[in-house]
DNA sequence: AGACCATGCACAAACGATTGCGCAAAACAG
DNA sequence: CTGTTTTGCGCAATCGTTTGTGCATGGTCT
């Protein structure tokens, strides 16, 4: 009934110094030649006190601490609600845990997360930045295993696995073009944002070279953004545009619900397409065509390359070549084009 | 320039001991009366070599680690996600931070993540709770603060801040009756689960004192739950209820899925209303009347008991009297029945 | 019998921070 | 000039682990 849980108490109840408890409780028996007598002994009397070994002091002695820091520009955002589900799966499969930031779509905050990680002692890191640059992450990326998902910067030597974002807007484009629209409007996110870009230049690209109308708006990955920006393009001519393409299904719901309160119909007066693969797309009316990203195969890949980093270093090799990949995504075609 | 970085390195460059570095950047100086000069110097050389405290040596040391466990049965519900988001906010605005487990619904899993957040010395417990009674929690209870969210217990000392749930059932029950709805099917969620039942209760106290025909079927806030129970229901006969209640959006959208496979058409022949927040109800067609939950006041009680709790803890008191609060969700009213 | 090796375990130093206690030197009083 | 107080700071223990090193004991070989 010792008050006290720890390898300590063990010894002392067990009559073994610390450092054998320590070694039979942490495996490492057979390497320090402990006798077969003294191991049932102390791991009878672990179990009988249901001994767990405190992370912390463990983490301070080992420099590890089985956790992985996750940021993300928005938890709420079901997208990276996703992708944290399917990240922290995957780590708590490999043992290890995820530490939660959320940078707000602010790079201060990304950065102020990234130093709590660190002075946490993460093991590695998992992030979607959204810094303009990659100067900072390249810093951490030397102490700390870093891998980038979703977002990526342009020239860097940092890793990341993100969906292969001009083939998913050419793709989608093509798609519009081959149904016959001729005047296309896409809704745009953040700007600057590596997959953003990306995406217009698959929208362009396909849209060009097929001599079709088009033109890109907005600024933002939300509601009101795509909103806004479906307001302004038809409330002058209702037949601006026969189809919008909007970049994520967060602007698709804001577009809609502007060309609702405009007394045009998706789907029949103007064809529309999305970005993102909320399920909720399939059941709208009529379901949303859309350009859907494998999100379990792309956490899966950063969860396995941040983990062989983490290996390479343990054992004290230097870091292994950047990992940089583009997960080609698929085009799920329903009713609304 | 020097490589290391922590109170010992400051310690020879300046010249002062360890523990005078220390209480000079933890703000004791006063308490210990450090000279002017000695603040000054410390003060300048730790940010000349940018100190960050270790934290894990830290947390070792004062057996606090800033760090709060947060535990759902689901993050990718987006339900959960925008509750993650509203604690995680909370917690960093008071300098702590979240560490995140996912018992996917399975009370092994919850258990898992708790022992795990004692392991790590979280300073307090935030839990949406799948565990079948309230044993376990309570005992962790009273070795850390720990506050439920979103699902309580019965007949339990434990602190919960949840919505009323009879009262949201209820308001949804008697709006369907107030419209005329008369033979009226709910598709539950988790029969077990708190929220369900206390729906259940709502929701057949309101329709059986207005003598209205009410069936409840269905198993889980899941998709698939939702398709299941509608086929069933609907597919002898397409009439056989007016109207449905579904509890969650998620048992929603597979109903509609269902409906509309059936040729019958939701809003039009079966009115529909929800449970949940998700904002996309509103792009659906007709945008979906529906009981929602007050998700970002519920997380700042949350957060706000459990630091209190956290405080007592800290100051030695006893622990403060269980908070158990019940808050009154609103119904929406949109065009779906 | 002496040299030698294998066995089985304990000692003690880390990891980096916090903190009770106490020691010098300076200041002051008598 | 001695005794007391104040000021300013350092010593060393502590949190709970891990791990390099070393020391007995007992057995084997020549």
């Amino acid at each position: 009934m010792g008050n006290k849980n720890n390898l300590a108490a063990i010894s002392e109840r067990t009559g073994y110094s610390v450092s054998t408890v320590s070694r039979v409780l942490s495996g490492k028996a057979e390497k320090y030649r402990i006798s077969a007598e003294a191991i049932a002994k102390v791991t009878e009397e672990a179990h009988r006190c249901n001994y767990r070994p405190n992370l912390v002091a463990q983490s301070l002695r080992t420099r590890q601490s089985q956790t992985v820091g996750l940021v993300v520009p928005g938890i709420d955002n079901p997208f990276f609600a996703t992708l944290a589900s399917v990240i922290n799966a995957q780590l708590v499969q490999h043992g290890y845990h995820t530490l939660l930031a959320d940078s707000r779509e602010n790079p201060e905050e990304e950065i102020q997360a990234m130093e709590m990680f660190q002075d946490r002692n993460v093991d590695g890191i998992i992030a979607v930045p959204v810094a303009p640059t990659p100067e900072y992450h390249e810093r951490v990326s030397q102490d700390i295993p870093l891998v980038l998902i979703d977002r990526y910067f342009d020239k860097t030597s940092l890793s990341y696995v993100c969906t292969d974002n001009y083939a998913g807007a050419y793709m989608a484009a093509k798609y519009l073009a081959d149904k016959g629209y001729k005047r296309i409007l896409a809704i745009q996110g953040v700007p600057a944002s590596m997959p953003n870009r990306e995406r217009v230049r698959g929208f362009q690209d396909a849209l060009h070279e097929r001599g079709i109308e088009n033109q890109v708006r907005g600024d933002a990955f939300s509601v009101e953004n795509g909103r806004r920006e479906a307001l302004a393009a038809f409330s002058g001519n209702p037949k601006a545009y026969d189809a919008i393409f909007a970049f994520s299904s967060t602007i698709l719901l804001g577009a809609i619900s502007a060309l609702r309160r405009l007394g045009i119909t998706e789907g029949k007066d103007v064809g529309v397409i999305s970005y993102d693969n909320n399920g909720f797309l399939d059941f709208m009316n009529p379901a949303v065509t859309r350009v859907e990203q494998p999100l379990q195969e792309a956490g899966e890949i950063a969860v396995s390359t941040l983990f062989s980093f983490m290996e390479a270093r343990r054992a004290g090799l230097p870091h292994p070549a950047p990992v940089q990949q583009l997960i080609r995504p698929t085009l799920v075609i329903r009713e609304s084009c």
